[in-house]
DNA sequence: CTCTGTTGGCTGAACGCTCATTCAATCACA
DNA sequence: TGTGATTGAATGAGCGTTCAGCCAACAGAG
């Protein structure tokens, strides 16, 4: 049974991770101070450390919560038997969302990232495993004769870096169909 | 005529530059004291002071100074009666490059522009000009008949995305080449 | 060339402030 | 009545910045 302490236990690490995650996002980790954050969230400065050991300890608890490594992961599951264009679109229209979505926590990997090694590992992981998730359906829709026998290595780039730069330049996501269609069937003039 | 105090006087504004460029891209500017600098360059803390106003002005000291702004605007320069490939391979090629031995001053860029808005100001600057001249590059080139009808504002950010990605990935630039004939050529199997 | 007064690069201790963290006391639920 | 949530003032360390003084490089006078 939960008591209503319990509940309210909960309520209150929610809200002081979500109010730390907002701030450390706009204002950088170490430009928020701990009394912003307790103002943020309507509490006594004490009381983070009632919930959390350190201030580093809270980012970690930000990190572990809203960590997009899973759903990352399965951006092309289900894949199996649907048309190339079909699947890179959603993938595309599904990974823009999700960083759109998760921009307070993608602000906080990057930022910190540039500088804390135990970031960085964070960062890179991510990164090898959605190389490797999309350049292993690259192949297999080579193998399918879908795609034309290619290095995969830098087509995934291409992919992931369109995506990364509509977000980054603040552009629609309507241009990911063009992207994707540039990118399936060239940008060079039929010979 | 240049006195040897004038001489020296440069020589230890560059110094202290170099300096804190480095640290505050491998540390951050929030985590590198005026201390930090001042042992790295072998000075006093006072010196820094001497030099600068404030933390703030070198850190501004160094951004005027690093500022790959107007290599990034020539890069499509010559290109002119060249063929596409081969201008997309040298454009890619010296970008490329600049952000590799750029890489200080970019990572306080990123960093920094994502909390202040001064910075984050810079860098909509350097992305806003970098889009616009691989665009009109593109478009040109599209009216000569090189390349099929398509819209820019797509190629144009998943020619950057690319060499972004690359870079951020730590994959070599041999991969380049690969980028931009998938680019021009497509990777969907000819029908 | 030598002496002398001045300028300015340079030092490092000191100041004041902010911040993360602690803790004794209070309050509300069980 | 007891346990755990909550408060807010106190602590102490670390930081950016200041400043009074030292010394080497310079300009001018003799």
């Amino acid at each position: 049974m939960t008591t209503q302490r319990e509940q309210r236990k909960q309520e209150r690490h929610d809200q002081l991770v979500a109010t730390a995650r907002h701030l450390f996002a706009e204002k950088g980790v170490e430009n928020t101070t701990i009394k912003d954050i307790a103002e943020a969230a309507g509490v006594a400065q004490g009381l983070l450390y009632h919930y959390f050991d350190s201030k580093e300890e809270l980012l970690w608890a930000i990190v572990e919560r809203y960590n997009p490594l899973p759903e990352m992961r399965a951006i092309f599951a289900g894949a199996e038997g649907r048309p190339v264009r079909d699947v890179l679109l959603q993938a595309a229209t599904t990974a823009y969302a999700l960083v759109s979505e998760r921009q307070d926590i993608i602000r906080i990997l990057l930022r910190e990232g540039l500088t804390r090694p135990d970031f960085q590992e964070r960062f890179r992981t991510l990164q090898q495993m959605a190389i490797a998730v999309g350049s292993g359906f690259l192949q297999r829709r080579i193998a399918s004769g879908e795609l034309r026998p290619h290095n995969t290595q830098a087509s995934v780039r291409t992919f992931a870096g369109s995506i990364i730069a509509i977000y980054l330049s603040g552009a629609s996501p309507d241009l990911i169909p063009d992207v994707i269609d540039n990118l399936l069937g060239g940008v060079a003039a039929p010979t």
